[in-house]
DNA sequence: AATTAGACCAACCGCAGGCGG
DNA sequence: GCCGCCTGCGGTTGGTCTAAT
């Protein structure tokens, strides 16, 4: 798949073209030993006649691991043409939202798909995104914007002092003890799993936390912030101050009805449908009115801390290996910038979290 | 079977930004 | 402030694959 033949030389001796097995060998070889950066050492330090640039790109296209080279899903296809309508060609910052996806094969898949419409004279992208897209815009909500800015005002002026959140969340299936995330099957999943993530609202305070049942989330300490970006999305729920949260993208919610005496299961979605259609709500009868979701939060180390803007979609469908997560979310003290982040410094956050809540074992938190 | 067009994919190129000297 | 180096990004190119003719 090279563009000028196998081994062609460049300037300075250096190969062009499609990369050999030993070559990737070496480079494999090397990162493993040096880690990644310092892309133009791999020449001095190795037999590879590469300018640093191609390997970056071989790396990262290619080698680095958890790469999936799989054909895009549905949910995949319609998270980049919805990030792209809210974007545009901004390929790395939205194959950071599909994980295991990069830059290249998304606008390679872009520049194919958007060819194939504009041939047929379709707009680029099907009516109920574009609707979507539409929606996001007129509600003003940039899920790229600097989360952490929009948090800490919107908790200033609800009294609340500046969330910290920057752990990533990820929302488990918690039913049947059953903490492996689910996820939606249908095309319009998970579409607005980037906003979910990145606006989170700050984590209950023990004081607010122990007023609620099980593991249930207070959406009025967000002061408002996740009743405007959680709902988007879910047009005919659009309230101006619900009580619950309602999620269009979660992979699966149980809720407890408004008295608090029973937890119902919302099988593998947390739409009104899905509940629905299995015959758990009465007819006619709104279920959600008055109701509070039980959902679980997982905190997943990142290999870095990031602000509340560079968590997204990938994070919120990423499978974490096991070990590496709990359950629970994080209210971490504010750290340093960029700082990396060890294992012992995150395992004790989150115990921290963990103790702060009157968590039951109703749904295995604590097994 | 040969040809062709479109799709797919890997890799290159130029540019911009960050950073240290 | 300037310069050089490094890295990352987006655009583009061109080879290969595949289905249609």
């Amino acid at each position: 798949m090279a563009r000028s033949g196998g081994g062609m030389e460049g300037s300075g001796g250096l190969k062009k073209g499609p990369w050999t097995q030993a070559e990737d060998k070496l480079l494999r070889d090397h990162v493993r030993r040096h880690g990644e950066g310092n892309w133009n050492a791999v020449r001095r330090e190795t037999r590879l006649q590469r300018c640093g640039k191609s390997c970056r790109l071989r790396w990262a296209n290619h080698l680095r691991p958890n790469l999936r080279k799989c054909p895009f899903s549905p949910e995949e296809e319609r998270q980049i043409l919805l990030l792209h309508g809210l974007i545009g060609n901004k390929w790395a910052r939205i194959s950071k939202h599909l994980s295991g996806r990069t830059d290249n094969e998304i606008k390679n898949y872009w520049n194919t798909r958007f060819k194939r419409r504009q041939r047929a004279g379709l707009p680029p992208y099907p009516p109920d995104v574009e609707r979507q897209i539409k929606l996001l815009r007129a509600q003003n909500v940039n899920p790229f914007a600097d989360a952490d800015a929009d948090a800490a005002h919107a908790n200033a002026s609800a009294g609340l002092p500046a969330p910290p959140l920057l752990y990533d969340m990820q929302v488990f299936h918690h039913l049947g003890g059953s903490q492996q995330p689910s996820f939606h099957q249908d095309g319009s999943a998970a579409a607005f799993g980037d906003i979910v993530s990145s606006r989170l609202p700050p984590l209950p305070t023990a004081r607010t936390q122990a007023e609620l049942h099980s593991n249930q989330f207070d959406t009025s300490i967000s002061g408002g912030l996740v009743d405007q970006s959680m709902l988007i999305g879910d047009e005919h729920l659009l309230r101006p101050n619900p009580s619950m949260v309602k999620v269009s993208s979660m992979p699966a919610l149980s809720y407890r009805e408004p008295d608090g005496s029973r937890m119902l299961p919302a099988h593998g979605a947390g739409s009104d449908g899905d509940v629905s259609s299995l015959g758990q709500c009465p007819p006619g009868q709104d279920l959600h009115r008055g109701a509070t979701w039980d959902f679980t939060f997982a905190a997943v180390k990142p290999a870095k801390r990031r602000t509340a803007s560079e968590v997204g979609f990938s994070d919120m469908f990423a499978v974490a290996p096991p070990g590496d997560w709990f359950g629970g979310g994080s209210t971490a003290p504010s750290p340093g910038p960029s700082s990396a982040v060890t294992d012992e410094e995150f395992n004790l956050e989150m115990q921290q979290f963990m103790s702060m809540l009157p968590l039951s074992d109703e749904h295995g938190w604590n097994a």
